[in-house]
RNA sequence: GGCCCGUUCGUCUAUCGGUUAGGACACCAGAUUUUCAUUCUGGUAAGAGGGGUUCGACUCCCCUACGGGCUACCA
């Protein structure tokens, strides 16, 4: 069986978006299921849209993630050379030609006629090397391929959807090489996936439509015999109304569509991450697997190496799958009360020797890592509001100090203990003392078991709390 | 407009011709909890529509509807 090497192929014009990630942890489980290889193939053809610091961007989301890349960055912009080579073989035995059509003379073409498309019926019509065999070749020009046959199928072997069938005059001259010398993603996808004997083309389905011309590039450079698998992924839709998820549908719902925070450096806008966010990258993961792919069983939680012992390319689904942030959200409350040592890390920053305990009395009531100090900042701050007292409140909370002050409690029973005995002192009952006694302590009137509380505050700060 | 893909609870999905159509999230109810949350138990809820094929269709085929993608010298 053919060795499999998969590629993860983003195109460095910006952050990664959450569904790019998705497609990066397919072709990574399927690669590290069956022994193969991960590579990171910077596609950075169009020098236009490239964004400065979107390359480190997009393998530091990797790395969060927790996806390993195992041959890499590889970048089109510095293979010029080598695609120019392979459509100069293209050019040479007539499967492509020069086009000097300008922009607009297209845009006039496509204005008159809605269904223009520059192909074996329109291109002799057109101003290239066919139409006038024999006109000087000079710059500027575009490389296009030559469709070689009209109304013959083409099919598309695809992995998830089975076979796809097109017919060939469906398929247009697409531009190869562009005026300034850049190969399209076409020609720069074929030639490197031949080059990098890639078994397995896992990507978007936006990318279905334009497979029939990649399969007819590998038969016309004479690759058909080892050309890779397709696997054409659903897309993640957004999660109300239809079409394909945005940045905008994100915003407007409010959570994330990026890995990390990412400073757009032309807008200047910035957009938190999920990192930034308080997820946890196994919460992302998971979620992000079990969104159009299933395990066949009824287990919901996954580790990565459990989600390649367990990953098919066969139970990927059809359809596309809408983005839920409630169900990465319970993800996330999973793994925080999972990765208790990593949780535990975080929050030391925030109450450095209680972030054990404060993790314990908080983590079945957290979302988020930042919860924990929206919910537990009472810990290190006291609280500063006023509490309006009754007579017979203010004889228990008299009664409470001085019994705290004498035997000075250590652990949650013994502060039971006392505010028992407080209550008894004071003839009132202990439960009707209880709300008023974590307002003045928390400065909140719901919050973590009370008793735990006053035990990661310590006796001393209790008292202090309860005289103020 | 043209081409292609898709369609099971609100959402993610199981089912690969015969099931009371299962699970998870969300939601609702009850129980536990000296708060709130958690936890536990239970519940509401689905095969787009129409034709076939078949003893039998969510499952196979066709049509329709709806949704999506593509249709650039962007990827």
């Amino acid at each position: 069986m053919q060795k499999v090497r998969v590629r993860f192929a983003p195109s460095p014009t910006g952050a990664l978006h959450i569904g790019g990630l998705r497609t990066a942890l397919y072709n990574y489980l399927l690669a590290r299921k069956s022994g193969g290889t991960m590579i990171l193939r910077i596609e950075d053809t169009d020098q236009n849209r490239f964004v400065p610091g979107a390359e480190e961007y997009i393998i530091e989301s990797l790395k969060w993630a927790g996806i390993q890349i195992d041959e890499g960055p590889v970048r089109q912009s510095e293979r010029k050379e080598i695609y120019k080579e392979y459509v100069d073989q293209l050019l040479k035995n007539g499967y492509a030609y020069y086009a000097f059509d300008t922009t607009e003379e297209l845009e006039a073409q496509r204005k008159s006629n809605s269904t223009f498309q520059y192909d074996a019926k329109s291109r002799m019509s057109l101003n290239n090397s066919l139409s006038r065999p024999d006109a000087e070749i000079k710059a500027p020009y575009v490389i296009r391929f030559k469709v070689p046959q009209e109304n013959v199928n083409v099919t598309v072997n695809d992995l998830i959807r089975g076979e796809v069938t097109f017919n060939s005059s469906q398929v247009d001259d697409k531009v190869l090489m562009k005026s300034d010398g850049m190969p399209t993603y076409h020609l720069a996808n074929v030639v490197d996936d031949h080059l990098m004997e890639i078994s397995h083309v896992i990507r978007g389905e936006e990318w279905l439509p334009s497979a029939p011309l990649h399969v007819l590039l590998y038969k016309y450079f004479g690759w058909a015999d080892t050309m890779p698998r397709f696997a054409h992924l659903p897309l993640l839709l957004k999660p109300d109304g239809n079409g394909k998820l945005s940045k905008r549908d994100a915003d407007k719902a409010g959570f994330p569509i990026f890995p990390l925070t990412w400073n757009d450096p032309n807008t200047k806008e910035v957009a938190i991450g999920y990192r930034e966010a308080g997820y946890l990258p196994e919460a992302i993961i998971n979620f992000l697997a079990l969104l159009g792919w299933n395990p066949g069983t009824e287990q919901e939680l996954f580790t990565m190496d459990e989600l390649i012992e367990a990953f098919s390319l066969e139970r990927i689904g059809k359809a596309g799958a809408k983005f839920d942030i409630l169900k990465a959200q319970w993800f996330n409350q999973q793994y925080i009360k999972k990765n208790k040592e990593e949780v535990v890390g975080y929050l030391v920053e925030w109450f450095g020797d209680n972030a054990k305990p404060v993790f314990e009395a908080l983590k079945d009531r957290v979302t988020f890592i930042k919860d924990f100090w929206e919910q537990g900042k009472f810990f290190v701050e006291r609280p500063g509001v006023k509490v309006e007292m009754n007579e017979s409140q203010t004889t228990y909370f008299a009664n409470l100090s001085s019994c705290i002050e004498k035997e000075h409690p250590k652990i949650a029973p013994e502060f039971k203990l006392m505010v028992e005995e407080a209550a008894t002192q004071s003839g009132v009952k202990s439960g009707q003392m209880m709300k008023p006694l974590r307002t003045l302590l928390t400065g909140s009137t719901s919050g973590p078991d009370l008793m735990a509380t006053m035990e990661i505050l310590g006796s001393n700060e209790v008292l202090n709390r309860i005289k103020r």
